[in-house]
DNA sequence: CATCGCCGGTAGAGCGCTCTCCCAGATGGC
DNA sequence: GCCATCTGGGAGAGCGCTCTACCGGCGATG
């Protein structure tokens, strides 16, 4: 605590303490002296930042010919574009979005909705955890994709009614003009909500329940597919599978994709146990195989933290990886990579899947007559020291 | 809100035509062949969400009565409160905040802005990597205190000048109120572009150069010391650290504070090198020290991820961790913690210093004239496997 | 009893923008 | 040559909200 250098804050009168600055030109910044002299015309706008009205006057045209300009709606002569362009430059002009959005009825703008389940907040914390580098990386893959067209996330959670009833509002209020879900329970309400409200939504893989609206996902059972053909080839006999929740379509997906590829090798039955796609929830999974089959020489865990919690828990009951066990994840997250022994594990493509979800809702935006769609992406094993 | 006992509210005949203007509200969705026929007064308002008008037309009352009791701005007689919001209810109205926001020139909404340098986009990539568990704890942090307070955030990246433009120009639009600012790069240069801009701001960690910018930080020497009393009660004897870039405050602080507490204890000279808080470059800058300090058997890293990758070049060269070596990381990051063995950690309590910076930025938006303010954090040491 | 707050309400002027008219002038078909 | 068409510009009406005036009524005051 001690060690702040609150000496180094220089004193505020550095700043341009409010009144003074206000006085000045409506430059957003910039050199302030340099205030464009002998507009004879321009009649003192002291307010706030220039508008419309500013830019038509120095450009001597009308307001709405400039907004033309600005937002290319009508061909305008090319020297007059000029006139207005250079005026814009000058006042420095930069678009109210409020009022733009008062009358167009859009905001440049979609809400990224993060959406758990409330029960989990017994723990003390949400049921959402950031810290898991999926989301990092889904929110990557949609700034990426909503950047280049202008369009910012506005990022809201939602695990209690009173949440969802906040994105709701904020959707129908013009807050926003849609959604990028990603629901981590089964049993969440609020894609049922979103597609009854009439609200352009897309959603991280398949919704739980039937429902209209579009979704990315990864082929899952590819994926577990991938994983079951990895332990064959590497020799694995005793094969089990930690799945996630049931409920939820990837991880029913992912099993049984698994089972199925391993049936066609000859494994009638593979043994597994769900967790909840947590660290803890692998552990106690893994350790439950354990007991019921403590020959195991493989483990396909659903993702990688669970897949993590089941190393620990083949260590900590004397199995070596890979020596003893191989054991295959899915996600191919960071925590997997940076592991050691590297974790093996079905990648998916999160950051594209993210990016297109971002495309696919922009694309309904423009389009509203759109039908939905889903894109499926195709998953790749990425093998490390853990097979 | 919800339990107002409608009972409270006097019979609708001591308002001019209450009664009858509720048959014609406009409701959200629904019915709508069941449209009131007949009604007189009502000009077709088939159009979209139900405005302050068709509310303050139910409740037999004026517009502005009816912002006032939205906006508990002024005393309203309980009785037209009741009535008021009785017809809210029955419209289904919802303010829409682009009109508010042109009028108060506020919106409800901060941006969360994530400041990396262009020059890394050379490996393909952006400078930011979002699959760091730290950016999700931050973000996470912020959401939990922006909640309650009704206020949504924004998410913008910036690495180029444009991003930067963006940032600013969606700040003097009133796009936001204003910035919550992680850079991760010294020579960033948009902080000192907020403040000359005049918008509030509060930064994550220490500003790389003396501004007046509100921020919250960890104490850095503290934590370095911390670890530096760590691997001298375990008995290493040679120790060895593995910095940040030298021009970002933090790092500079962690390395001499932990040189601090080695002199201390007679370690006159720690050799160290500097990396870029990357998984990689920690693992150059153990094989390094490796080279220089062959018997090391203490390494204290300045950050999770390079610590784990100082124990991947650890093992490549021979070493056990942590029986040769004892290794300590700072952040406490969810990688390290299920890293195996865990990784010994200084723990900066993220989450907690994010949601102070929001509460931060939401005092100076409520009062603009406070002062820049600083709020250090006391970092613990978290022990786990590899010391 | 006229006067003075003061309380509780209404009226209406914008906030900055878009967009639908409308109009002047240039073109073109018959 | 005349009317229809088109092209590029202006005028002005709002979008839904807040907020400053203003105003009627009413109890307290001199």
């Amino acid at each position: 605590m001690g060690d702040d250098r609150s000496g180094a804050v220089p004193p505020a009168d550095d700043l341009p303490h409010g009144g003074a600055a206000t006085l000045e030109a409506p430059r957003p910044h910039g050199d302030v002296a340099a205030r464009p002299v002998g507009s004879g015309e321009t009649p003192e706008r002291t307010g706030g930042a220039p508008t419309l009205e500013d830019v038509a006057r120095v450009a001597g045209v009308s307001r709405a010919t400039v907004s033309r300009v600005v937002n290319g709606k009508r061909r305008v002569a090319q020297d007059i574009q000029d006139v207005v362009r250079q005026a814009i430059a000058t006042v420095g002009y930069v678009p109210n979005l409020a009022a733009r959005s008062l009358v167009t009825r859009r905001t440049g703008a979609v809400v990224v909705v993060v959406s758990g389940a409330e029960e989990a907040a017994a723990d003390g914390s949400s049921s959402v955890d950031f810290a898991d580098p999926f989301f990092g990386r889904v929110v990557g893959g949609m700034l990426r994709a909503l950047r280049p067209r202008d369009v910012d996330p506005i990022l809201m959670l939602a695990e209690t009614d009173a949440d969802r009833n906040r994105v709701i509002s904020a959707l129908s209020n013009g807050n926003a003009d849609g959604a990028l879900l990603v629901s981590t329970h089964a049993e969440d309400p609020l894609p049922a909500l979103l597609v009854e409200a009439g609200m352009p939504a897309v959603q991280f893989a398949r919704p739980a329940h039937p429902l209209p609206m579009s979704y990315v996902d990864v082929a899952n059972r590819d994926g577990a597919r991938l994983a079951a053909a990895h332990l064959v080839e590497r020799g694995r006999r005793r094969i089990v599978a930690i799945s996630g929740p049931l409920d939820v379509p990837a991880a029913r997906d992912r099993l049984s994709g698994f089972e199925d590829e391993l049936a066609r090798h000859g494994h009638a039955w593979v043994p597994s146990a769900a967790g909840n796609f947590t660290f803890a929830s692998g552990v106690v999974a893994m350790d439950r195989l354990l007991d019921q089959e403590p020959a195991v020489d493989g483990v396909f865990a659903s993702n990688d933290l669970m897949a993590l919690g089941a190393i620990e828990a083949l260590h900590a009951r004397g199995r070596h990886v890979p020596h003893d066990v191989s054991v295959v994840g899915f996600d191919d997250s960071s925590l997997g990579a940076h592991s050691r022994p590297g974790l093996t594990s079905v990648r998916q493509p999160i950051e594209e899947m993210a990016a297109e979800m971002a495309r696919i809702l922009l694309d309904t935006l423009a389009d509203p007559e759109r039908r939905v769609t889903s894109v499926i992406f195709e998953p790749t094993l990425v093998v490390r020291g853990t097979s």
